[in-house]
DNA sequence: ACCACCATGTAACAGGTTACATGATTAA
DNA sequence: TTAATCATGTAACCTGTTACATGGTGGT
């Protein structure tokens, strides 16, 4: 009889979801997010760390000690039969909506305050950070196999259109601001 | 004798950007929040109430109390010329990098364990709220004077083309989960 | 009379971050 | 021997959320 459809976390989610990949320790955990998930999901290191030992008594885990390797005290863990209908239920349910935090957009947005060269600088950094990601995702998109992770590449060519799209606007956005500077210099 | 600058949180930055607008009540803050920034920053009504008397206590903002227009005891803020040096300094300041948090990317990320349907459906109510979205931006983007406000309509166009990029992805990724789903089925 | 909006918060909680601590192994 | 990587966490803090509470005012 299953207990009353536990609340997980989306960190939990995502873990168990990595965990139902295959089986790692904590650290690959870690490894695994920051190549893959961090640009849509990212906990630090401490939270994954707290996050197994709910899997865990949750059952949704399992763990399996590794001590003998190297002298290494090494748990690796993986994704039970329940957790794996756990994160099949999650897949089903409704979906909680993005979230998006920009310091940069606000900063812009509050440009009044700033000088048009403030401005030119805060374009050119968020375009510097674009070009370093869209870098960062064409050499992932290179990398995976499409027939062996299609889901991956689907996430990266998501993060590729859209860092597009942000490329496209930077020069709109460098555009609007000479524009106000000459309207204020002829004022 | 300026204290070693204050660090303040970047809601608190952005409510001190709001108010150094114009003079407005905790409840107009909210209101601007709601038109405007959410889209980038998004803080709970409570939380702008909490971060109101927070800037009172470091002087970068003011109070007015207008009791008595209509019985409400109501109160106005206003940046003052500390607060709005202090908004200025953020401005130069380094900028937090972006956060972006999206069950929705790791859902589809972990798509292994659902199925295409479950897929096409996923993919189908970003495409739905992303057209809301833009809907919205457009309505806003017609709405704003270029002229009185060009920061917004700055950051107006930078949802839209991103926007405009997810729909693009969108069909991408139906088509992928198609490709998907006939080497299955011929498998 | 009632509902929507104006207006301001409090209380409880959780989820998450940063910084720190520790120690083994391996490649240069 | 030194630096990087493997490996696992603890402690303190804090930002922020949700849910609740309260009351006036204006329109229909």
């Amino acid at each position: 009889v299953a207990a009353d459809e536990p609340k997980l976390t989306t960190t939990e989610y995502a873990v168990l979801g990595l965990l139902a990949w295959r089986e790692m320790s904590g650290y690959d955990v870690n490894r695994a997010v920051d190549n893959s998930v961090r640009f849509f999901w990212s906990p630090a290191k401490s939270r994954v760390y707290a996050v197994l030992p709910r899997l865990l008594d949750a059952g949704l885990i399992r763990r399996r000690d590794v001590g003998g390797e190297r002298g290494t005290d090494k748990a690796l863990y993986g994704a039970t039969p329940s957790g794996k209908r756990a994160l099949r239920r999650w897949l089903l349910a409704d979906t909680d909506p993005d979230l998006v935090r920009s310091p940069f957009l606000l900063k812009l947005f509050l440009g009044d305050n700033a000088s048009p060269t403030r401005l030119h600088e805060l374009v050119d950094e968020y375009a510097g950070r674009t070009r370093d990601l869209l870098d960062h995702l064409r050499a992932a998109e290179a990398a995976v196999d499409a027939s062996e992770d299609p889901y991956a590449l689907l996430t990266i060519r998501y993060g590729i259109r859209r860092g597009e799209a942000g490329l496209q606007w930077v020069d709109e956005a460098h555009a609007l601001v000479d524009t106000l500077e000459r309207a204020a210099r002829s004022a």
